[in-house]
Order: structure tokens, then sequence, then C-alpha cells
DNA sequence: GGAGCGCTGTATCTTATGTTACGTATTTTG
DNA sequence: CAAAATACGTAACATAAGATACAGCGCTCC
């Protein structure tokens, strides 16, 4: 049974032309508030002409633009009349959705809190301090993390290493790497055997590590100055990353924040290269 | 300081005459519903006539009644966008856990609300059906979250390539693309040219387009079968791609199960290869 | 109790919104 | 590859919306 609109959209959305969808697409993406515009301004969101607007609403049955602005107004009424209906989804609870979506709610949760305010501050501090490079690597599936970590730290400090490619190659780097130097290590099951090498010549050499990894922990906690176990759990033939993904956007949010006053110069400097 | 219509109007209600005070007791009644209606609607609601209506607003500070009606959508939008600040009150979100988690919380909750299961099944469904080649590609900060997906599927099904490098060496790629393939683009704000364009001249060549973008949609939108818009609004100085993440993650597991048949027996093959 | 002021509603006008018709472009089908 | 069907946008149209002018009514204050 169809209840709201939004549901009714993306039961026909499928069927609908191209110009329709976008509009669809539009609709949904800011649901309702783009309803409530008026055509004009609906059309020119979504990129399309009035006419096409007008065609997708009359698709979804609906005899003419005031009528299906009330059905959005009654909807919106019903949500706000009870805002509980609206955190706790009726189809959340009818385990329509995802159980991916709860599950990494849970493992989220789950890995803050295992994880103190001060660890995350500690890290973040040792991140932002710049005594020496810092050089980021990750296993077969975390490796994107690694990249996506490095990518932002990149902008606002110098000296920002994300070790791509062969084994190798990235070996071969170990010979830049000092005890002012950080390596930061994403490795989750099934661990990888290479990953372990590095960590341990790295630590060797006096190289501190803060390591991503699993609540199972990679071996290469027992060299790892810092360690983050993230929760992976879920009903999925993988394992999630999500949680320590999220862990590595609040630490890139903390760092850049301590690095606010000379990251804001380095950031000024790189707009203007554009 | 006064930051929403609804205290403005209680701070002036005590001036108004009796018509007005009516017109402003019964918006204040099914707040803020009664104002997006039409003069006639509210004038009839509040038992008054329109041009008391079009003097109340007038008198709240408004040229004019679209202008009135703009600032309460406005209201209403930010509102939508972070339930949380309704939903829980801020006491309870006074323990030293993280606003981080909290907003990652939030986003991907209102992420996957606006997103249907049969969506997710459709979108599936077709990276699951290798009728060609899957593409996946991702911008400046979100290409990380391309290599993660493009790792995965390219486990449990051939033919999956991620465009990585230069844009002159992707766009070469083209040239290998058709009506029978996918492309995945990954864009956020800012949205990036270079992208904005490989996505037209795939669409050109009939490439069915899935795209992964925020809630206020990238143009690519304009070209893609389907749309995954993610919640990006974080306490930070950069958004957060973690609404994205996780939906990509529910993609590659229901991916997998849809392909667990085929997917099972190149599974057991690779694990040979080793 | 009468004059002045202010509030409110009716009626009219103007604007801009939603609607429709039609020609062009695009896609699909034989 | 051709022909039909479908979809889309431009432009003209009709309608309903918001804005305004003005008159009536009630209230207050001399």
């Amino acid at each position: 049974m169809i209840s709201s609109i939004a549901e009714l959209i993306s039961d026909r959305i499928g069927t609908m032309p191209a110009g329709e969808r976008r509009a669809a697409q539009t609709l949904i993406a800011n649901y309702p508030l783009t309803g409530l515009k008026t055509v004009a301004e609906f059309s020119a969101a979504a990129g399309v002409s009035s006419p096409t607007i007008l065609r997708f609403v009359a698709r979804l049955g609906f005899q003419n633009y005031p009528e299906f602005q009330s059905a959005l107004q009654d909807e919106l009424a019903a949500q706000l009349q009870s805002p509980a209906s609206r955190t706790l989804d009726p189809s959340s609870a009818g385990g329509a959705v995802s159980p991916m979506l709860e599950a990494t709610l849970d493992n989220l949760r789950e890995t803050f809190r295992h994880l103190s305010d001060k660890q995350l501050a500690d890290i973040a501090a040792r991140l932002a301090e710049r005594r020496g490079k810092t050089f980021l690597i990750g296993g077969r599936f975390t490796d994107p993390l690694a990249r996506y970590m490095a990518a932002h730290l990149a902008i606002i400090q110098p000296e920002v290493y994300h070790l791509a490619g062969q084994e190798s190659i990235w070996r071969d780097r170990l010979i830049d790497m000092g005890k002012r130097d950080v390596l930061v290590i994403f490795d989750i099951r099934r661990y990888q055997e290479s990953l372990v090498r590095f960590a341990e010549k790295a630590h060797q050499r006096g190289v501190q590590i803060i390591l991503f990894t699993d609540q199972w922990l990679s071996p290469i906690a027992r060299f790892a100055r810092h360690v983050i176990a993230g929760r992976t759990a879920v009903p999925s033939a993988w394992d999630s990353s999500a949680a320590l993904f999220v862990v590595a956007e609040t630490l890139i949010g903390a760092v850049t924040r301590q690095l606010e006053a000379a990251g804001a110069k380095r950031i000024r400097d790189l707009e203007s290269l554009r």
C-alpha cells in the first residue's frame, strides 16, 4: 500500500520519461519543499520546463498542480503534528528499510562508545602538529579510506603522502621515514601480510603509527601508538568500513579546526592557485 | 535575538489589533502550514478578511505575501534538514559525544528516508545484470568512494573499471562505452566541471549513469538514470561523504546477494588463484 | 453625546501563476 | 533504415492569486 507521495513517486519513477524523472529526483532530493514552490521555481530547480512539471504531477494522479500541493501540505501537517512518527519512521519499524542501515547505525554508536573524546583529541593533535611528514596507507578494501583522509589532510598541511601502488614502491619510501613522522594505516580482516611487514619496519624506524582496524585488531596493533577499533559487522557478505570512515571524517574535522589559523591561509593560497 | 518567524510573531502579538491577532493565533496554532496556503485560505481559517492577513504580514516586516511564504519555507527547510535539533532536546546531546557523530547519524537516517527500497533494488539490479561494462569515477574527495565500490564489485563480476588519473585518460575511455554500459559517478559540491563534461559525453553515447551526489544535486543529475542524494552537512569545515559511503556499501551488499549463485563461484575461483 | 481616529471588510484591479495547444526533436519499432 | 509514436519545450491563454482603494463600523476621548 502506498501512503506517502514520496513512495508513490519512487514506485513509478521507473516508468517515467527522462524529464519527468529529473523532476521526481529533484523533488525527492529535498522533499517536500520543492513541491511547495511554484511550478516555475520547481521547473527551474529540476532544469526542465513547466509543462514537464505539470505532466509529472498529472502522471502521479493529480488533477492539477494545486491539488498536488494540497496533498503535500496535508502530508507535512501530519508529520509536523507527531514528530515521533518522523524520527521513528513506520517503515523502519516495519523492517522494510535496509537492515544494513540499522546495523551501520549500531556500529557507529558502538565504535564511538569505545572511543573517548580524549583519545580522538590526542590523535588529532598528533596529526596537527607538523613536526614531520604524514603517510597514509590501507589494505585492499580500506585503501580508499586512506586516500580519502589523505585528500583532505593534504589540503590543510604540507607533507602528506598517500602510499599507493605496489608493495615494493612504498617499501622503498621507508627510507624517508623517521621518528618525527606519522604513519596512518587502515587494516581490517583479512589482515594483509604485506601491511604488517611494512608496519613493523616503520615501527623499527621510530615512526608513530595510527591504526584504523576492526574490533578484532589487526596484528599491527602491536606496533601502533594509537589504535582505533571500528565495528564492521553488517548483514552482508562483506565487512563494513563505515564506522572507520566516520572516525576518519571526525579526525579530519578536528585536525582542520586545530590548524584553523595556519590552515585557513593555506586554503586561501590553494584557492588562488586555481 | 529573534531567529524564527514564530518568535517574531509572539514578540509582537501584543501590539496587534484584534483581527490581526486572530490571524497570528491561527498561524501559531498549526505552524507553519497555514502560512503556506493562499491568502484566501489563511483568511478563511482565521475568520478574517484577506486584507487583514496582508496587513498582518506587512506588520511582521515583509514587503509582500510571497516574501513571507519564502521565509517560512526556508525555515521549514532548515528544520527538515536537521531533525535532531527538534526531536532530541539539546540537553541530552550535552554529553561528551562528538557532534560529528550525531550529525552523521542524522544524515544517514535522512538519506535513507528519501531512498526507497525499490529504488535501491532497481539500482542494484542494474548493476547486477551484466549486459555491459561498469565504470566508476569520482570527484576530488569522492573518488575514494568510487574506488571502494569498484574494489568490491570487481570481485563479484568481470568488466568493472575504476577510472583514475588525469582527465585526458578517462576521456579516452569513452570510446569503449556504449548503451549497454553503466557509469557510476560520485560528485558533490563543489561540482567538478570536468566530471560534468565527461558525464554529458557518456550520456550522449547512451551510457546509463548512476549518480551519487548531495542534496543539492550535481548538474550531472540532468543526465543520470538514477540519482542518489545523500545528506552531507556536518559541523566541520568539510562536507561529509559518510551517507554516500553507506549507500554504496548497501548497494555492494545488494548486488552481491543478487549475484550470489554466479558470484560465489567467481569468489571461489579467485581464492584458488592466490 | 458628538467628533475624530483606527480597524476591518467589500469590491476592484493588476499581476503572475497554472494551463493548454502546437511544432520540433528524440526515441522506439517494424 | 524508415516511419510511427512519444516526449519535450516555446508561446499564447485563462484563471486565480495577491494588492489596493474606499466605505462602513466601532471605539475612544473630549
